[in-house]
DNA sequence: ATTGAATGTGTAAACGTTTACATATCGGGA
DNA sequence: TCCCGATATGTAAACGTTTACACATTCAAT
């Protein structure tokens, strides 16, 4: 049985409104009433219950963090950032896994609502436009990804313009048939490709062809073995997401293909990798840092003033020119 | 406002006693009673809140799960893991980052305490071997690294069989000077460095030095370059995580040496690069996924029986051998 | 001397559950 | 008929906080 309130009360010789004043640090306190409860504290080494003071005040000091895939390290950066931010505003986070799975987010946001976390920073995944209600919900900031119809804060990256420099970028260096790999239930891929397409204005011919399967390495690896079978295969590639590229990569080595001669690449995310493979493949980098902190603390605002008007924050990529983009 | 369990006591015309019994599904209840708590709950839309549950009950459906780097890999499928165990168990998880800083530990320890999880999953840093009192503590299980003195639940893997098993392969594969690359601050870095040493039991004049540095990719790049301008410099490395051997094998790169002629290299986790860099890089692969779900079972059956006796589950990691270990 | 604000403290209610205990009804065996 | 166990339900206390309210004291201004 852990020490309550009540040792501490009765140990300094006083109620115990007193002890949770002295606490708290609110309301009028004597001297010497904060000394006796201070040194009781200390001497039981009590420490307060959260779970009650979360009941009393029906909201907790955590928020929940539901992630749509953990082992990215997009996300897992973003988990990083945001935890640090909620640190600092003496909140705890609670890290949920979607992997994309519209039925296991809309678990974890009813487990979040019941646990009364304080506020929710999401990457919906595509399902949950219509489920989603946020007066239903905590203070709720989406990030990486948002709704086109619901007005809800948000931190985005500016996906198409980031896509379209990206696939410029291989057309600059002198590709001519250029296929696009794209998750397949990912929020993201259509604005990706949608940039994509935009970077072949008066050229058209020079699209080889948009396809998409899930995010996973193997889907890209199998995915991108297909594409090179086609008649004619493409000469460069342009991939969404590190996963779908490290597959993909591996695919065009096992292929036996060498870049950037036979084959241009350039991929969104910065894998580990991209920088010392021969050649070095041409990014995007995405800010993830950036996005989980001002994901967390437009969150801070939201709970603090549930009022304050909607905002939208949107960040960029930023490209990273490497050898694998450009011909000969 | 939220619901209570008394909106629906009322509505279904009964106490609040009866809802709470149809909804725990124990105690005796009428067929008729059952059927107007289940219809009120349904047209309110009730959920019982979490908070005042474990408030009642003294500790929450939650495990706190405190990782020392969320950015490694190895770490979040180990959490995907554990998340996916304790789902089934009903229990949701707390996931905390450390970034193998003690005093973040110590930190996280006792949030947990106050959040009143249901038990701890913990990878302890060096320096909590003092501090921590299993006694004051939720149900505790250590995974990937453990206590020598402290006799407590944990699953790790034998890190002194691997690293001398990883070694000897590159002893096998003919290099002749061998430089050992381990993290710093690490708990594992021990039991590795024992494991590297003990490979050259009888042929000590093959080993070049043991060097370490904090587990960043930075760092062992720095670190790498470093020990290549030594004098003899090695013609082979181990390294002892995915973080390390990332710089390192940069840094390999840019000092145009070539593998495996010139150069032999090693290293635990398998990063996705491992499988497809020229030429391929063999490794000690962690059962991250075995680990996760080892310690997450324990911990549920620890929770369940705080009598039973302690268990140390001890796994094997896998050598992947693939060119970059064999001269020539 | 009287008033009233400022200061300090205690009592008790409330947050939403679970559950021990009391109570009530029913049916069957003596 | 009487009693007892099985079934069913309600009442109230408890979990550990915070805080509205009441009350008491002090001190300065009238």
């Amino acid at each position: 049985m852990s020490l309550s309130i009540k040792d501490v009360a009765q140990r300094a010789g006083c109620s115990i409104a007193t002890v949770s004043r002295v606490l708290a640090g609110k309301g009028y306190i004597s001297e010497e009433a904060r000394q006796k409860v201070e040194a009781a504290v200390k001497e039981l080494g009590y420490r307060p219950n959260r779970v009650a003071r979360s009941l009393r005040a029906q909201k907790s000091r955590v928020i929940g963090l539901i992630l749509s895939d953990i082992c990215n390290p997009f996300f897992s950066e973003i988990s990083r950032a945001v935890e640090r931010v909620a640190i600092r505003h003496g909140y705890s986070v609670l890290i949920c896994n979607t992997d994309e799975d519209p039925q296991k987010e809309a678990h974890y946001l009813k487990l979040l609502e019941e646990e009364k976390v304080a506020g929710i920073l999401l990457s919906p995944t595509r399902a949950s436009a219509k489920s989603l209600d946020p007066a239903l919900l905590p203070p709720l900031v989406l990030f990486d990804r948002k709704f086109p119809t619901v007005h809800l804060d948000s931190v985005v990256i500016d996906n198409e313009e980031a896509a379209q420099k990206l696939t410029r970028t291989l057309l600059d260096g002198g590709y001519r048939k250029i296929a696009g790999l794209f998750g397949a239930k990912s929020f993201t891929a259509s604005g990706r490709i949608a940039g994509f397409k935009a970077a072949f204005a008066g050229m058209e011919d020079r699209m080889h062809g948009i396809y998409q399967a899930p995010a996973f390495e193997e889907e890209g690896n199998r995915l991108m073995k297909e594409v090179l079978k086609q008649e004619p295969a493409p000469d460069a590639v342009v991939c969404s997401s590190a996963l779908l590229a490290t597959g993909a990569y591996r695919a065009l080595r096992e292929n036996g293909l060498r870049m950037p001669a036979d084959m241009g690449f350039a991929c969104f995310d910065d894998p580990a990798w991209a920088g010392f493979v021969e050649p070095p493949v041409t990014v995007i980098r995405q800010p993830a840092t950036a996005i989980g902190e001002a994901a967390a603390e437009l969150l801070m605002k939201r709970i603090d003033d549930p009022a304050r008007p909607v905002s939208e924050i949107g960040l960029r990529g930023e490209l990273i020119e490497r050898g694998s983009s450009r011909r000969g």
